[in-house]
DNA sequence: CTGAAAGCGCTTACAG
DNA sequence: CTGAAAGCGCTTACAG
């Protein structure tokens, strides 16, 4: 329980070893350019005095920081906790230290926060962005950028393939024998939900059913909590919401007005988010890959940063996939 | 579109506005301390030239990074989120920038993830740790620490205060006439566990309540399952769960054996998690300020690094609070 | 393979 | 109030 006295250099090392801090220097970081016995007389003298680089001596010289950031746009938001945890694992398995950075939704406080971590991080990856495509490139003339669920020339990205996880719920609810399904749509702005919903509606078509579009909303439980009344509206059997949130707050709804759910009313939404699995019915959901996408975000961030390493490897596949659970159910009629 | 050129130091401010560097710096850190118009015309310059202080440049010679360190077991786990939302405020608040380090619930990741990033931050809160007391004052001896939920002499820490929560709770279902009601205990080496163990037996005998011991269990969905044997061995009418994971996952395996919660089990949690309000029945539970605890736990950091601040300030009441919700319900014998 | 030196961008006593 | 200088702890050409 020593008080706290200044940590060693490699100066220390240095005088300890008996050679010169230069050396030190390259025997702790290139080892392989220099003498065998020299570098373990160093690593030696390092480990008797508990020595450990200083950060930011390093990144002073350097530019490097082995830092990097991650956007999000609600902390909270269970849809990010995936992400964040597939990001932060790779990031640490190649030694860099992430910082999460929040907007709280809000393209402002996005923006000075971002001018608060951006000089000390190597690059950012934003799970989501309030910022606009040119403000985005201005970032990316700073630092390496890459962002996910958003595709933008120019800025890798990785998103996830809606396609697999539509095409099984269409099926799904086609089996169900439903002809006629609402799609409660996410934030206008938002390149997800254009996604979902261009694919749902190609999709839909083939398959048959009608897909009717039931507007934008918030993508919260209160955002599907107002979505109701134009979904009892249009007279559906079942309705796709954009997230799980408003699948929730739409179920909420509709057990309020006596609709039951699945029998009078087939609910299904995106992402398989925390509790989604004990709503009541369990919602049945198609969920995404956001551990896999946020760890091959700072990947691919890295790649472009250590341009040593593997140029590419192969994409992993990001494919969506569904999962049944009881908010689904046959017509009845 | 500007190809990324190098950023503007104090030198080219200096050269832009006419001043020495030292003077620059000092406009721009301490501005006070200098010459009204030579500030101004060195602001103006350094905005011009688009100008942001080079963290590490600053932290060498200053030893301060402006960062702070919030250690969790689990970024996916919820408890969490409203304590990282509330971090993360208090320190951006102050120009603060918060890394979030998981230790994935091994103390030797932990040790691991602490030692990356020790060196580059001013102080760490850990807001659950796997670490020993005794090397929770190692990390102490090296930086500033504050603990949240866990005591430990000499370091400054903040916890929830469960009895106002507790005591409501035990007053609760007395007024629903339980006699003797079952604690599922959460993990043996819990700081908070003890507490609410010590606090609920107390309040329960004084209500004239048996409170039966059922062990001790992990503290997630499975875990609750796992404790559901005991609960029924136990006979008891209602059952009182560490946290809100092992509740749910209780009451999962409560339906799957015909026994109705609350009519014929009455079950509570604490914590109120995100989705606690969505289970079916909504599971009653004991919210602690979660969000508070996390921004007091970072200014508390903070005071003891900018010592100059107010030196403290009225400590906020952590009190938890009951949120009745459809898990409890009258004993029907 | 190793040393001596310069430099990364800032801060801060020390003079004046 | 301001300048000139030293120093924070590292890295990296440049010699040898």
């Amino acid at each position: 329980m020593e008080i706290s006295k200044k940590p060693a250099t490699i100066y220390d090392i240095a005088k300890l070893a008996g050679v010169n801090a230069s050396t030190v220097s390259r025997a702790l970081s290139t080892p392989g350019r220099i003498n065998k016995s020299t570098a373990q007389k160093v690593q030696l003298a390092a480990e008797q005095l508990n020595y450990r680089v200083n950060p930011f001596a390093r990144a002073l010289p350097t530019g490097r920081t082995k830092m990097l950031a991650l956007m999000v746009a609600d902390i909270t938001n269970p849809v990010f906790f995936r992400v964040v945890r597939g990001a932060e694992s790779a990031a640490a398995e190649q030694g860099y230290t992430l910082v999460i950075a929040e907007s709280q939704e809000s393209s402002q406080l996005e923006a000075q926060t971002l001018r608060r971590v951006l000089p000390m991080v190597d690059g950012v990856v934003f799970a989501s962005t309030r910022l606009s495509d040119d403000e985005i490139r201005v970032v990316k003339s700073e630092k390496p950028v890459t962002l996910i669920n958003r595709e933008l020339t120019g800025i890798g990205s990785i998103v996830a393939r809606n396609e697999s996880g539509i095409e099984e719920l269409i099926s799904h609810l086609h089996n169900l024998g439903h002809h006629r399904v609402g799609y409660v749509g996410g934030p206008q702005a938002s390149w997800v939900n254009a996604d979902r919903g261009r694919i749902l509606k190609a999709k839909a078509s083939n398959a048959g059913i009608e897909l009717v579009d039931l507007g934008v909303h918030p993508p919260t439980q209160n955002g599907g909590r107002a979505a109701f009344e134009p979904v009892r509206a249009a007279k559906v059997s079942a309705v796709i919401a954009y997230n799980d949130l408003i699948a929730i707050g739409l179920m909420n709804s509709a057990v309020d007005a006596g609709i039951r759910v699945p029998q009078d009313l087939t609910v299904v939404g995106f992402d398989n988010i925390f509790g989604s699995d004990f709503t009541n019915p369990p919602l049945t959901t198609v969920e995404s890959p956001l551990e896999l996408i946020g760890g091959e975000a700072v990947r691919q961030l890295l790649v472009a940063l250590e341009d040593s390493n593997d140029s590419t490897g192969p994409r992993p596949d990001t494919k969506t996939k569904l999962i049944i659970r009881g908010s689904t159910a046959e017509v009845c009629k």
